[in-house]
RNA sequence: GGUGGGUUGGCCGAGAGGCGAGGCAACGGACUGCAAAUCCGUGUACACGGGUUCAAAUCCCGUACCCACCUCCA
């Protein structure tokens, strides 16, 4: 079986099926840098890296493109309220971004186009629409360029709604829309914005509106058809519909497929910088390893809401150290090999719209077996097999970005002259203990343990010997 | 008003007509000098009310509650 997705705009699972053979092109919607990153933001980054991992493993040559929106209306309001220029704000907060990213171990993009860097594109794309009647600068002098809804028949398709059903916006004075449920393509400077937030464009300066940026993008960097179109659920409607209705009415076939996460509720609500309910990723990292909370994310399902809770983010925690234990300990007994092949019941899993809970289980299988050969003390023949069982956890494990083996995690580790140092006084203090134990002097033996716990140092007595960890390392 | 999604055991979380996914916690056992770690065992849960069916958590109808979108939003 290849990979098959639920395509958010056909509400159907369906085979991927590239347009290049053997590569695939995929385009999901980052941040507008208004603030850094929170929680719910990154959880569509790790929902996008496994899909990227788990296409990559199939052989598949993957082109990223996700953007970042640094000029619209927030920025500018939150530079006012900061008093400095509206790019260092936008660009402070990509910087945190891709810390972010960094943090959770989500790679890097392709490439990560600004908004501000295709405004060329912008332009010929609006000049298409107007001359192909499905856009129109407004008559009021205001500079703006509008989306004629009206005269894409298709309008709505992706989230399934009539023009007639919606909601006409109640913040949105008619201006010189046509119909007020038309969009911005592009906004004409308004007096007071700094004079560095506009670009010249036939219709007097101006600068982006929020939608066709990615239309331009996209079709830029991925081509005028390409594979998936991703992002949060939240942007279904009306982004989405929006660059659909753009693309498509610009000629371009556009997204074969649309795949959207589902939110992260804090509190009972989408966790979100309006409600006020956001955690940012750099704090949570410094409670919880960044590890796990990636684990921690990718415990439901995409498509799932996950209602963010304390509590089920320290027993995710506590899973996955179950898991990294036995990598860890395995790894210590044949070597740390490099990662199998994936068991044909994770990859069955994967395959059907990336059920990554029912991959889990798999997971946890294998885990088990391992444990099993590990507490083997007649390790001899078992050792081939650990070192098989070995591979096949870390191949699972890789492909969903938390095995703790690997450069992203392992070189976190501190390999310090201190870390050096500890642990050969560490070996020292449990010779003694050995020692102690050998001679059945339990007093002895019990208090270094004590002494070692106090310091905050894990001993286990494995059938091949003692080991040692820091806790909660 | 319109469009979708959801409600599963103490908790997290899959499944989508017939065999109790998986994890965490709890309890019992094995291992251990004792621990720790690990392994084994123990649970008849599917919001409520009807209906269809030999068989429903799963399909249909109704009710309640929750979330998202229709305005900026991952």
């Amino acid at each position: 079986m290849s990979l098959h997705l639920y395509d958010t705009a056909t509400r159907e699972i369906s085979e991927l099926v590239p347009v290049v053979p053997g590569h695939v092109g995929i385009y999901h919607c980052g941040l507008t840098v208004q603030g850094p990153p929170h929680l719910g933001h990154i959880r569509k980054e790790v929902v996008f890296d496994v899909l990227r991992r788990w296409l990559e493993r199939a052989g598949l040559e993957v082109t990223i493109v996700a953007n970042v929106t640094d000029i619209d209306d927030k920025i500018l309001a939150k530079a006012v309220e900061q008093d400095r220029p509206w790019f260092a704000v936008a660009y402070e907060n990509e910087r945190a971004l891709h810390a972010a990213y960094e943090a959770l171990g989500c790679r890097p993009p392709t490439y990560e186009p600004r908004a501000t860097g295709v405004v060329p594109e912008m332009i010929e794309m609006m000049q298409t629409l107007i001359e192909r009647g499905h856009a129109y600068a407004a008559d009021d002098g205001s500079g703006d360029v509008y989306f004629d809804v009206r005269s894409w028949p298709d309008y709505g398709q992706l989230s399934n709604q009539k023009v007639d059903d919606m909601q006409a916006a109640e913040d949105a004075p008619p201006e010189g829309k046509r119909d007020a449920r038309d969009f911005a393509l592009w906004k004409g400077h308004k007096e007071g914005d700094p004079e560095s937030a506009s670009w010249p464009t036939p219709w007097g300066r101006g600068r982006p509106g929020w939608h066709l940026e990615c239309s331009a993008m996209a079709a830029k960097y991925l081509g005028t058809e390409f594979d998936i179109h991703g992002g949060g659920l939240d942007l279904r409607f009306p982004h989405h519909e929006n660059e659909l209705a753009q693309s498509r009415g610009a000629g371009q076939a556009f997204a074969r497929l649309w795949m959207h996460n589902a939110m992260l509720n804090l509190g009972g609500a989408k966790m979100a910088k309006s409600v006020g309910n956001t955690l940012m990723v750099s704090e949570v990292v410094k409670r919880v390893p960044a590890i796990a909370v990636r684990f921690y994310l990718l415990s439901a399902h995409y498509r799932s809401i996950i209602e963010f809770s304390e509590e089920a983010l320290a027993e995710s925690a506590v899973g996955f150290e179950r898991i990294a234990g036995f990598v860890t300990r395995a790894a210590e007994l044949v070597g740390p090999g490099e990662p199998g092949d994936v068991p044909d019941a994770f990859a069955a899993a994967m395959d059907d719209d990336l059920s990554v809970p029912a991959a889990l289980a798999v997971l946890s299988a294998e885990v088990t077996r391992g444990n099993t050969l590990l507490g083997d003390s007649t390790a001899g023949g078992a050792a081939a097999e650990l070192g098989q069982v070995l591979a096949s956890v870390r191949a699972m494990l890789d492909v969903l970005g938390v095995d703790p083996l690997s450069p992203t995690w392992a070189d976190r580790a501190d390999d310090s002259g201190t870390g050096a140092a500890l642990g050969t006084l560490v070996d020292a203090l449990l010779a003694q203990r050995q020692e102690a134990r050998a001679e059945r002097d339990f007093t002895t033996a019990d208090r270094v343990r004590d002494q070692l716990t106090a310091a905050g140092i894990d001993i286990e007595d494995t059938p091949h010997g003692p080991r040692w960890s820091v806790k909660g390392r």
